[in-house]
Order: C-alpha cells, then sequence, then structure tokens
DNA sequence: GATCGTTCTATTTTT
DNA sequence: TAGAACGATC
C-alpha cells in the first residue's frame, strides 16, 4: 500500500478510528481497511491478527455503515469469542449488536430460530460426546463399549468432511461394510429424540440453507459480513457453511475475510481441513492476500528455531516472521536420562528463576500427551510448587453435574432417551433395566413420522410411558415411578409460572416437597446450616432438582464415604444459573449456554506454572516455555506419511512461538511407556535446529547425547533419507531389540520383488520374524556394543 | 447393586 | 505401568 493512501484513510476517518487506526503497521492497516473482494490474512503467530479483525469490525460498523447486526465473527472457541467481543465493543461500543460467536454457538442460534426448516425439536439440547455414545449404544446395542466409541468418532468425524449414512464414507471408516448401517441407525435415534449432536450443530445449518431457498436469502441478507478467525482450522462442514452463507456459489456480495495461519494447522485428526486454507484463493474468486509477518511476541532467537524447524515443511503457502522483539536469549536444548530426571530439572529451573524474581505463571510446561504431565505433577507437588494442569477434570463432564443436567435436559425435551435413561433410576428408584425397556419400548412405539416432512414425532414421551408403565412395576418401583414423573409435572408448572399443581389433592401426601410457596429450601450442609436463598431466578428450579430427586442426599452421603466435594459442586452449578429467568426459555437457553461454553474454570488470580499438551497451548503466550519429551516415537509420535509429522511439525512450530522470551527444549534416553522402559531417541525436530542457534546441554552423564547430535549436525545434508540409511544398519550379524518381540539377531536378508531390503530375525524367545526395516524401523533397533 | 479380581488397552480434542 | 472396564459373585 503507498503510504499516500495511508494518510488518505486516516484524514477521512472519525477520531475515534484515527487512533485504533494509527497503532497498525502497514500490512495490519491495510487488511483492516480492506472491502470489495474476499480477504484472506495470513496472520503469522502473534502478528496482532485479533487486533486486525477487532479493527476491522469497529472500522465496518463505525466508518462504512455496515450496521452492527449485519456482522458476524466465527471463532472456535468461547474463549476467543469473547476476547474479540470484548475487544471490538472496546474500540466501537455498537459491536455489541455484532455475533461475535464460535461456530457452535452460531449454529445453535440458526436451530433455535429455524427448528422446522433444519428438523429438530423446538426446545432440542445438545448431546455432547459422552451423550451421543450412550445413544450410539442405544441404537446398536451389541457394539462393546470400545468399538462403540471407536464408531462415535468415526460418526462425528464423518460429520465433520459432512457426510451421511448413504453418502460414500470410505474416506472415514475404510473397507468397514458395518459402519454406514451403525452410523444410520445412530441418526435415526437422534432425530427421534429431536436433539443434535456437536457435529449437527454445522452439519443441519448447512444442510438448511442449501436446500431451503427462504432461510438461505434470510441469511445472506442478515449478515453482510462475514469474518472467521483461525481459519486453518475449519473442516469440511465448516467451509460448506460460509459458502451458503456468503452467497459466493450465487455470485451474490456478502464481504468474507478469513483470518488465519497455515502453519498452525494442528486438528487434522478431528477433521480440520488445511486445504480449504490453501485453496481458499481458489474457491472464493478475486481474493486478495495479506501476509502478517510482524511478530510482537517472540525474541529473534525463539523465531529463528521455530523457523528451522517449519521450513521442512512442504505444503505451505510460506511466511518468515520477523521479530520486532529485539534479540534475547539462545533456547535451550538439555539432555536427560529419563523422564524423572527431567522432571526434577525442570522444577529446579523454576525454583532458580523464582529465586531470581521470577513469576510461577511466566512458566509453562508443554508435552506430547496428557501421560506424561504424571511424571511434572509429581516432581511439583514434592517441591511444593503450586501448578495447573490445563484441560484435565472439566466441571460440566462430573457425574453429578451431568446428573443434574440431564434432569433439566428431560424437563426441556421429554424425548430425550439418553437424559431419560441416565437418571430414572439415579439415585435408585428400583426402575431397573428390564422396567427400563419397557418404558422405552413403548415411548419408541408411539414415534409418528410427518407424511410430508417425515421429521419424527413421539407421542408418548418417555415421561408419559413412566407413568403409563408405573401401575405394573413392583409397589415400591410403581410408587417412586409416579413420584420421579410427579416431579416432572411440578417442575413444569413451576416454570410456567403456575404456582401449585391443580391435581394436588390426591397426591399432595407423597409430595410434601413440592410446596413452591414455602420459604427457602433448608439444607444441612455438614454440620453448619446451609440454606438455598431463593432468587427467583432459574437457580431455584436448578436447586428444586438437585433437591427434590435425591440427587442432595445421595451424593452428600457419598461425599461423607469419599471426601469428595460433589455437594459442592452441585451448589455451584445452581449458582452459575442465576442470570437465567425462571422460565422455559430460560431453562433452555441455560442449557445451551453450558453446553456450549465448557470453558474449565481456571481462576487466573493464583500464581501458578502451567502444565498443558501442545495442542491446548493455541493462542496462548508465556514468557518461558519449556517443551518436554522431545523424542521420536513421542514427538512426533509414530508416523506413517509425510501428511502426519509435517502436522507434528506444525505443532512443534505452534509450541515453540508460544515463547515471549525464553524456550527450553528436552529429550531423554529413555522413557517409559506401555509397562516397560524403552530408549527413545532424540527427535527429528531437534536435528532440523541449527546448532549454532541453540545453547545445548545434557545432564550428569549424558554428554554423550550432545556428541550424538553435533555430529549428526554435521552429516546433516543427506538427513532426508534418514530411513533409507536406517535401513542400511540392518544387516547379517547385527543384534537388534524389537518393541514386541524383544532381543534378537539378524540371521538372513534378502530383497523384496519391489526392490525393498527384508531381514530374518530369530529372537531369544524362540520365534523367528521377517520385517522389511523401511516400514517397522520406528519399532525396530540395533543393539550397540 | 456393590465389591472384588481379572482383562484390556493405551495421541492430540473444541464444541 | 496404570487406569478403566468388565464379569463373576455375593
Amino acid at each position: 500500500m503507498e503510504s499516500t493512501e495511508f494518510f488518505d484513510v486516516l484524514s477521512q476517518v472519525s477520531e475515534n478510528a484515527q487512533n485504533y487506526l494509527s497503532v497498525l503497521n502497514e500490512e495490519q492497516f491495510e487488511a483492516a481497511v480492506h472491502e470489495g473482494s474476499p480477504l484472506l490474512i495470513l496472520a503469522g503467530a502473534g502478528s496482532g491478527k485479533t487486533r486486525v479483525i477487532t479493527t476491522k469490525i469497529a472500522y465496518l460498523i463505525g466508518e462504512r455503515q455496515i450496521a452492527p447486526w449485519k456482522i458476524l465473527a466465527l471463532t472456535f472457541t468461547k474463549k476467543a469469542a469473547d476476547e474479540m467481543r470484548h475487544r471490538a465493543i472496546n474500540l466501537e461500543e455498537q459491536a455489541s449488536q455484532s455475533k461475535i460467536l464460535t461456530f457452535h454457538s452460531f449454529g445453535a442460534y440458526f436451530l433455535r430460530t429455524n427448528s422446522k426448516a433444519a428438523g429438530v425439536a423446538e426446545n432440542f439440547t445438545v448431546y455432547d460426546d459422552e451423550d451421543s455414545l450412550q445413544l450410539l449404544i442405544r441404537a446398536n446395542p451389541r457394539l462393546t463399549k470400545n468399538r462403540a466409541s471407536h464408531y462415535a468418532r468415526l460418526i462425528s468425524l464423518a460429520k465433520d468432511y459432512c457426510l451421511l449414512p448413504d453418502d460414500d464414507l470410505s474416506e472415514i471408516c475404510g473397507e468397514d461394510a458395518d459402519f454406514p448401517k451403525i452410523y444410520q441407525n445412530y441418526q435415526n435415534r437422534l432425530r427421534e429424540t429431536g436433539n443434535v449432536d456437536f457435529g449437527d450443530l454445522i452439519l443441519l445449518p448447512y444442510l438448511t440453507l442449501k436446500n431451503d431457498d427462504d432461510v438461505r436469502s434470510y441469511f445472506q441478507n442478515r449478515f453482510r459480513a462475514i469474518l472467521v478467525d483461525e481459519y486453518q482450522d475449519t473442516n469440511v462442514a465448516q467451509y460448506l457453511l460460509l459458502q451458503e452463507l456468503s452467497g459466493v456459489r450465487e455470485g451474490s456480495g456478502n464481504y468474507v475475510c478469513v483470518v488465519g495461519d497455515d502453519d498452525q494447522s494442528i486438528y487434522k485428526f478431528r477433521g480440520a481441513e488445511i486445504q480449504n486454507i490453501l485453496t481458499f484463493e481458489k474457491k472464493f474468486p478475486e481474493t486478495k492476500i495479506i501476509r502478517l509477518e510482524k511478530n510482537y511476541r517472540s525474541t529473534a532467537e525463539i523465531l529463528r528455531v521455530a523457523d528451522d524447524v517449519i521450513q521442512n515443511n512442504f505444503g505451505r503457502l510460506g511466511k518468515t516472521l520477523v521479530s520486532q522483539r529485539g534479540h534475547g536469549e539462545k533456547p535451550v536444548l538439555t539432555f536427560f536420562r529419563d523422564a524423572d530426571e527431567e522432571a526434577l530439572d525442570v522444577v529446579g529451573l523454576i525454583q532458580k528463576d523464582v529465586l531470581l524474581g521470577g513469576k510461577l505463571s511466566s512458566w509453562a510446561v508443554l508435552y506430547r500427551t496428557n501421560a506424561q504431565s504424571l511424571a511434572f505433577e509429581n516432581a511439583f507437588m514434592q517441591s511444593k510448587i503450586p501448578y495447573q494442569v490445563v484441560g484435565s477434570l472439566k466441571f460440566f463432564e462430573r457425574e453429578e453435574i451431568k446428573d443434574t443436567l440431564s434432569y433439566l435436559s428431560l424437563l426441556a425435551n421429554p424425548r430425550d432417551e439418553v437424559a431419560f435413561r441416565r437418571i430414572v433410576n439415579k439415585p435408585p428408584r428400583g426402575i431397573g433395566n428390564t422396567s427400563q425397556e419397557k418404558i422405552a419400548t413403548l415411548a419408541r412405539s408411539s414415534v409418528l413420522f410427518d407424511t410430508i416432512s417425515s421429521i419424527p414425532s413421539m407421542k408418548i414421551d418417555f415421561l408419559a410411558a413412566t407413568e403409563k408403565i408405573a401401575p405394573t412395576l413392583s409397589k415400591k418401583a410403581s410408587e417412586n415411578a409416579k413420584s420421579f414423573v410427579q416431579l416432572f409435572e411440578s417442575l413444569k408448572d413451576f416454570l410456567l409460572g403456575e404456582k401449585s399443581s391443580e391435581k394436588s389433592d390426591e397426591n399432595e401426601e407423597n409430595l410434601p416437597a413440592f410446596d413452591f410457596e414455602n420459604e427457602n429450601v433448608e439444607e444441612k450442609n455438614d454440620d453448619e446450616h446451609f440454606v438455598w436463598q431463593r432468587t427467583g431466578k432459574l437457580a431455584d428450579a436448578i436447586w428444586t432438582v438437585v433437591n427434590e430427586s435425591g440427587l442432595l442426599a445421595h451424593y452428600r452421603s457419598f461425599d461423607e464415604d469419599n471426601g469428595t466435594s460433589k455437594v459442592e459442586n452441585l451448589i455451584e452449578l445452581a449458582n452459575s444459573a442465576e442470570p437465567f429467568d425462571l422460565s422455559f426459555d430460560g431453562l433452555v437457553s441455560f442449557l445451551d449456554h453450558i453446553e456450549l461454553d465448557r470453558a474449565q474454570n481456571d481462576d487466573g488470580a493464583t500464581e501458578r506454572v502451567t502444565l498443558i499438551t501442545l495442542h491446548n497451548t493455541k493462542g496462548l503466550e508465556f514468557d518461558n516455555v519449556v517443551m518436554t519429551g522431545m523424542e521420536n516415537g513421542l514427538f512426533p509420535r509414530d508416523y506413517k506419511n509425510q501428511n502426519e509429522i509435517e502436522e507434528e511439525r506444525r505443532l512443534c512450530y505452534v509450541g515453540m512461538t508460544r515463547a515471549k522470551n525464553r524456550l527450553f527444549l528436552t529429550a531423554c534416553a529413555s522413557r517409559r511407556l506401555y509397562g516397560f522402559t524403552r530408549h527413545s531417541e532424540r527427535s527429528i525436530f531437534l536435528d532440523e535446529i541449527d546448532a549454532e542457534n541453540l545453547k545445548i546441554s545434557s545432564s550428569n552423564g549424558q554428554a554423550w547425547q550432545v556428541r550424538n547430535f553435533l555430529e549428526a549436525q554435521h552429516g546433516k545434508n543427506g538427513l532426508s533419507n534418514s530411513h533409507f540409511e536406517s535401513a542400511e544398519r540392518f544387516c547379517v550379524g547385527t543384534q537388534i531389540f524389537h518393541d514386541d518381540h524383544g532381543y534378537g539377531e539378524i540371521v538372513k536378508s534378502t530383497t523384496t520383488d519391489s526392490g525393498e531390503k527384508k531381514i530374518f530375525v530369530q529372537f531369544e524367545n524362540g520365534e523367528m520374524k521377517t520385517f522389511l526395516p523401511k516400514y517397522a524401523s520406528h519399532k525396530l533397533q540395533v543393539v550397540e556394543g
């Protein structure tokens, strides 16, 4: 952009816009004020992309007279959406009327407002992965749990790729002929409930937009500017949704701006399609591409090392970060004997920093797999250093929370079989599996399909079915079943604002606690007297559920026996409903909020070290980053093809670029995995870094690792042939170790028809096996000496 | 429906 | 190895 243009724009905008535009660099500025064609912003790590998006939103509203409600900005996480919204509003107040949402909450909003067109229940709730799995098992009762979760994963992947049971699913499941049927059974059950799963939140809006001209033209008119964050991690379904919303298929002109970094695409395994960003300019004609390569986060030394690694990827759009921070310390690479030593040393490193005035919260320990956190947790615990493990134990996945939510879900939608099954006998009511089957059979036999739309409805829902079946059960179970149904009747009245049940005359005795007119519900909490303060809000209904369902008593005694704090969690859950109205709508929007907002409750107030998987670090930054377990087989994990390696390499790049000031890399010579300790060699990613750019050290007795590393640096030119080289090492007479078969000796070596080396190994346990080193090298190692 | 011993199986994960 | 999940048993 010519600088005259820069001043032209600046001279014509409001004072407010002058303020927020003048802090941008040239490329950021160009991106923020660009209009008239699709825009792809290639935003490197730490290049200020959120600033650009939020500025763009403010600029569109304040200077380009786009009505704020005509702007849609989509992100992946709730956290990112919240941050974007706050920052946009900070720049331009009216942005509060824009839709700045996660993809999934946009989907929920879409389905909520177009339930009929989309074929879902008006009061649908969202099934999370665990609920989906339960439904899958119901729909395919002969599957073992393991098989079922395998298929649940495939279904969610299929939906990410926008594939339905009738489509060609071979890309998803290969030759597995059972999958389409299993998927179909699941879909049928899901539609019977009227609910949706996470995949549906993208898939169903897309299908509705595609097939329903009215809905499509409404939405295309409604949103004139669409912005998408983290575009490199969008999946096929999200791409198709964007296509329909933008109107690009019809050649209409809604403004589309996507922001992303192909080097940070790390979610292939859950359907992210890097091709979306690589081919964006083809799919959206006349795309303008702007690169943001000025990095405001990391020192030049850190970026250099990150660049050494990422350079080795082929399928990239290409971009080189330039540090705006200047110089700092060289990243440190340290070799250890094993994971315990590694953890201990990291603790020492942090302790030393704290002594010098450093803060615990400026440190993050990154690892590839969750299991690796254990050694660190032990080490931190012993040294009494506070730490937090990001991503573990999520509040809304806890048993007691899900139980309560199931009561609420069933209240919202009595067709919800998963919720019904979960809580009908919890706490125990004597309604066991046999009775449940009777109820479910009755309910499911009442499903009717609309003759025109073929959308299913359920004439006798699960509550009605329970009422009908109740008289056939044993005396106790029958009574319990009746009061179970009564609980829901009363709650419904409660929500609809009827203070007392009309049919209370005969049931009064059974239902003493349903007197909602009564004063606060009194509860004993340990030895203290806990009183639920009536709020007049949805929280009252939730507390009533917890109390009247018997869950409270159930979990109180559980807590006493096990020293857990489930009751506390239940109180917290009820409290979290405080902002919601005591009404049916309030209930439904609370459930939406819960399902779609599962950000872990990290209280950032406490000073502590962060332990976190590499994947979870996306979007975060820390002064000091330790990347641990830089070993082949762990990071990168055992791999098959170049694409997978490239994704791991991007993950490495993401990890490194989280560091602002100091970066530490660690590798161990041996590691315990699945029960036995095995030798591990340093990560190929380490070899990709120029040794000149690192400070290299080792713990006691591990100097040989440093020597090996430096030696490899000298013969680096042939590195990409390492596979072949390793094949050459397997000659007759060599002692080897195989992960599955143990120690053995190569007794014979031949060449296959296709010209590949084949070795015959006599193992110590008597077995004789053949391998193709080219494919088996990840499990085979030469035993030295 | 609770408990105990045995068997199984090991990435990454937002919504 | 370790944790979860399963199945037999009371």
